[in-house]
DNA sequence: TATCTGACGATAG
DNA sequence: CCTATCGCCAGAT
C-alpha cells in the first residue's frame, strides 16, 4: 500500500457513524490538499472501509451507485434524495 | 520518462 | 439547475 494511500485509509477508518467528509477534506486530512481526485482513487482500491462516509463537495453521491451510497447514509442518520446528501447544518 | 485515467473542485455561462 | 472547462494528483500502462 503506498504512503497516500494509507493516509486515506486511516482517515476514512477514523471517521464516526454518522458523519460525512468530503474528498477535498480527506485529501487535506491525510497531508494532500487538493489531491481530492487521488482520494477517490485510494478509495476504490481500498477495501474494508467506510467510504460511503465521503462525498463530493456538492454531496453528490456515487455516479452509478447511488442507490446504495444512500441507503448507507440514511442507516446512519442522513437525508438523501436522487443521488444527494441533504447539506449538512 | 511519457501518457492516460478518474468515486474531484471551482468557476463561468 | 445544467453542462463545459480547466487545474489538480496519485496510480496504472
Amino acid at each position: 500500500m503506498t504512503p497516500f494511500a494509507r493516509q486515506v485509509a486511516a482517515v476514512v477508518a477514523a471517521t464516526q457513524p454518522g458523519e460525512v467528509l468530503t474528498y477535498g477534506e480527506v485529501a487535506a486530512e491525510a497531508g494532500r490538499p487538493g489531491a481530492a481526485r487521488a482520494v477517490g482513487r485510494a478509495l476504490a482500491a481500498s477495501d474494508g472501509l467506510p467510504w460511503w462516509r465521503v462525498v463530493s463537495a456538492d454531496g453528490r453521491l456515487l455516479p452509478g451507485r447511488e442507490d446504495e451510497h444512500a441507503r448507507r447514509l440514511i442507516e446512519e442518520g442522513h437525508r438523501c434524495h436522487q443521488g444527494r446528501v441533504h447539506p449538512r447544518k
